[in-house]
DNA sequence: CTCGTTCAAATAATGTATGATCCGACCGTT
DNA sequence: AACGGTCGGATCATACATTATTTGAACGAG
């Protein structure tokens, strides 16, 4: 996804001395911090974030393109709520993309991918997720391998938008063992249908892999949210 | 789709006195007076539609999150060419999505739903194509009765967006009488399959109607193009 | 003389500041 | 309940400051 019209990559993050604010707000929802429906007021965030009006009115619109907020004609905007229902809403539509994608790349993949693919998984495995971020980061490139190649870029953005999304939402959760060895066997898995020239497997196999892994974020939301939600006020 | 969030009904589009910079400058790169990879500047904007800076800054974000412009930073916006290519990503992922919403719709579907869609049906053929822009809005309107009541609301939401997006773009074109008589056949065919409780019809249809619909499209804009471009400067 | 490098001016994005205007919510009166 | 006034806050208009990129001319090495 290098480069155009895209949001940050991973590696930024972190990295950014000062994250624009665009990537404070989205962090400040993500983590709730700014609570579910809460308004939106373009004064009080550029106070806040110590930045004029102008680039929070930007950050806004940008992020109401990508779902985290909600805005009505003249009345502003307030916080979409990033609950089950946000991440199931996406996963269902990753379950119809990402096989789709996986299908067409096990249509042209050639030796060098397949490659890059085993390179990718073993050094996820060398991590052992050992850190959790790096893991995320790793994982995502794991996927992208398959997916930037596709001649569909919306699609392909598409992906890239959900899964930034959906990577910042676990990063608020433990991943439970379980689902790390699933994880593991999953991309073993995958890469052996792509090799295998199967992509009707391989589109099973992803399939699984995105449900599973939504399964496991929507649950572990519930228990967070069972284990009384703390929610601060901004 | 009603009301937050989103663009503009079509219903204004055509209305407002003075639609706003935004819906300027989207119908300007859809109906090809700002070319391909044109660069958008922003003082420049400004002054041909006569705003400030900050409408147009808005705009360009928004335009960028519907993939109409694509950004770099620090080097402003660009018009996305809107192209065969481009159709074709939007609707090869309506392809997978839309028999999605259609499958869920027939499982929740009353009788009340069924003389909705035979209301706006039967207002289709009565237009009959003579006034396409009105046809338009009522095709529209037909399958947001299937699609806006489902769940997933980012599905649907993302429905919408691609939906304006064909909308604006095929009504640079005529439709051919083909077409036509296609389009109405399979409306009534889609009825019947919901009313028949026959899912996997129905999302056949439906896919074999998007399909349809995107390539009737691109095939008029190559049409279009070798008849010769007339791009005239903005 | 040609090619690549360096640097400075021009260009334009991005951020700040401030005031005007308009819309919608709230509130009290009739 | 209907009306009108008040107020918060979004939206728009300007003006200006800052920062990054591009361009092109001057310059030096080969």
């Amino acid at each position: 996804m290098s480069g155009i019209s895209v949001t940050p990559t991973p590696a930024e993050d972190s990295l950014d001395q000062q994250a624009s604010v665009y990537e404070m707000i989205r962090e400040d929802i993500i983590s709730g911090r700014l609570g579910p429906n809460e308004r939106l007021k373009i004064a009080d965030l550029a106070e806040h974030y110590r930045t004029s009006t102008n680039p929070v009115r930007e950050a806004l619109q940008q992020l109401r393109g990508e779902g985290f907020v909600l805005m009505e004609p003249n009345r502003g905007a307030r916080v979409r709520p990033i609950d089950e229902a946000f991440v199931r809403d996406i996963i269902e539509i990753e379950m119809l993309i990402e096989p789709a994608l996986t299908r067409w790349f096990v249509s042209i993949v050639n030796d060098a991918d397949i490659v890059a693919l085993e390179a990718a998984q073993a050094e996820i495995e060398a991590l052992n997720y050992a850190d959790p971020a790096r893991h995320g980061e790793l994982d995502t490139r794991f996927h992208q391998l398959i997916y930037d190649r596709h001649y569909n870029r919306h699609a392909a953005e598409l992906w890239w938008k959900h899964r930034e999304i959906l990577r910042a939402i676990s990063r608020r959760f433990p991943t439970s063992l379980s689902r790390k060895v699933a994880v593991l066997r999953e991309h073993r898995e995958l890469i052996e249908r792509i090799r295998a020239q199967d992509a009707d497997g391989a589109a099973a196999v992803v399939a699984r892999h995105v449900e599973g892994s939504g399964r496991h974020t929507i649950e572990q939301m519930g228990v967070a949210k069972r284990n009384g939600p703390q929610k601060r006020p901004v």
